[in-house]
DNA sequence: CTGAAAGCGCTTACAG
DNA sequence: CTGAAAGCGCTTACAG
């Protein structure tokens, strides 16, 4: 491999002018910068990163922590995170937590000997303050450390959220304008903070109605069989309902299977509303009515987030829009 | 952050010690190695990886290089191979191609100076002879490359794959033992060097039934709306079928869709079948028949391959089993 | 504007 | 079995 030395010595420079050259913060002649330029692109010269990284003290390297890349949104999430950071020149170490606060913890034990650049952190479940602490810390050591999905900036992270509330509010209200009054809740509330969010949008919605109840609330988690499971039971125990506010898209196709296999018809007996608008709800039959995602525009908050050298704890907060179908 | 020198410090020995106690390739006295290990877990120290891939000429961190995560079965691919990986304690950097020959190129072109441990290559395209030849080169810069979906073996690249064709040749077989005949293949063929072994084995098993008719081929991409585009579009046609083997999950879903918008009953009408068993195929309804996929036993080959340390250039080969549910 | 020198934190021949 | 020394490839004060 060829190294900076190399190109100096064809250059007839210094490795200090060839290394100011690539670097382009210091002033250099022009004639001097062509000359490398030149060497750099025939020798087909890359710097080493470790080397630089350890000059510097830090590598070039963003860790992506992803509540559970086995979830839809969270890969759409990964998709679009790797793709604009690569953009800006800067690698993607991808780690899954799939949902284990233990992992999350380890992770935050290692990270200060990892010399990262910053740290993504994509996770739904409710987080422990001492690993809040510990990740605001981070940023004392010169990571950048941003948070997409819930709003942890009165914990000193930056955030780029959705105003869940807002959005599960607004589907709830959806129905209720159709004359819907029994109206369930599947998913996860007590262990995801975002889904407390949603939960609490659902709330506000049925009590403005004058229609909460709590039997109709399930907790569960975010994956098909939780919505499956969650329909079944309240229909083995008698439960009546005319719609449900799903937690997920997951969720909700699992709920619409249980009630097609119990012969109940969508949206005719219950209606149906997921969350995130994953790219298969189009191609259910009925159709999947859902509320928007937006992985791309967070990706480009993210970005700028990274563009800065030290970037504000601030809030990009984004709005979901309802995507109606045929399934409510 | 604390270093070799001040483990060194408080044990009293000398760095070399330090760092031959804590890679334990060299033979250090019992007093010195726990004296060193004490005081190293009393510091909390963690060797920089910067500073040790320097020295080595080597990072501790897998390239992945994926197809495309937004569809679903290398989302779960990537979700085995970072667990599997991480087990072994290797970092993962995640690429997402987006079946673009042209990032691929470019990661090739990296790739040397980037001082990977390996690469692991989750795509389904067909490679360039070129960039197979700089890929299997690779290995003698001390690179692991492992192929996970495509037999690359014969150009050097040791792999991980499904016998895809027998695959698709049982699944549709199957279908012929139904009765069926006019059988539809939807999925991408000229561009995916998968998509032909499945294709191959949809032909191999009609044409064992006298059955096979090229107007029933449809070459397509991987998503929903190939499947649904295909099916339409051949119905407007006037041609009828009784029988679609797709080449994806997802394109299954699509063609599914589409049958049902224009009346048509699967499976009374039309037998679907998949490729990959994605989880939400259990929720549709009819439950889609599908043929297994095991991601988690492709990781599992994979750090084999890593375990050694210039492994032989082999062929895993794994069988897929038919997933018998309503869809056919 | 440019170069010589130091040093980031490790590991591994080389001596002993 | 152990230590002193060199060096991986870069960047950046420090002189000039």
């Amino acid at each position: 491999m060829t190294t900076v030395l190399d190109v100096a010595r064809q250059a007839g420079v210094s490795p200090a002018t060839v290394s100011r050259v690539l670097n382009g913060n210091t002033a250099v002649s022009v004639d001097m910068r062509e000359k490398v330029l030149e060497c750099a692109r025939q020798l087909g010269y890359r710097p080493n990163p470790m080397a630089q990284g350890l000059r510097k003290g830090q590598s070039n390297t963003v860790a992506l922590l992803v509540g559970d890349i086995a979830q839809r949104h969270f890969a759409e999430l990964t998709l679009h995170v790797q793709s604009a950071l690569e953009a800006i020149d800067v690698d993607l170490q991808l780690f899954n937590l799939g949902h284990s606060p233990d992992r999350l913890t380890e992770f935050v034990c290692r990270a200060p000997s990892m010399k990262l650049r910053g740290v993504v952190l994509a996770v739904s479940d409710k987080i422990h303050r001492d690993v809040l602490g510990a990740l605001a810390a981070l940023r004392e050591l010169g990571l950048t450390v941003v948070s997409i999905g819930q709003d942890l900036t009165r914990h000193g992270i930056a955030s780029i959220a959705h105003d869940e509330r807002a959005a599960a509010q607004r589907a709830v209200t959806y129905l209720i304008e159709q004359g819907r009054r029994r109206i369930a809740y599947i998913g996860n509330i007590r262990n995801s903070a975002i889904g407390t969010e949603r939960f609490r949008g659902y709330q506000a919605a049925l009590r403005a109605a004058d229609a909460y109840d709590e039997t109709l609330v399930w907790d569960m988690t975010y994956r098909y069989a939780a919505g499956r499971d969650a329909v079944l039971r309240a229909l083995d125990r008698g439960i009546s309902f005319t719609g449900i506010q799903a937690g997920s898209d997951e969720i909700a196709m699992g709920a619409m299977a249980a009630l097609r296999d119990r012969g109940l018809a969508v949206p005719q007996d219950v209606a149906v509303v997921g969350f995130g608008d994953i790219e298969m709800g189009a191609y259910l039959r009925p159709a999947l009515t859902t509320l928007s995602s937006h992985p791309d525009v967070a990706a480009r908050h993210l970005c700028e987030f990274f563009a800065g050298d030290d970037p504000p704890v601030e809030l990009r907060l984004m709005q979901r829009t309802l995507v109606e179908r045929d399934s409510a």
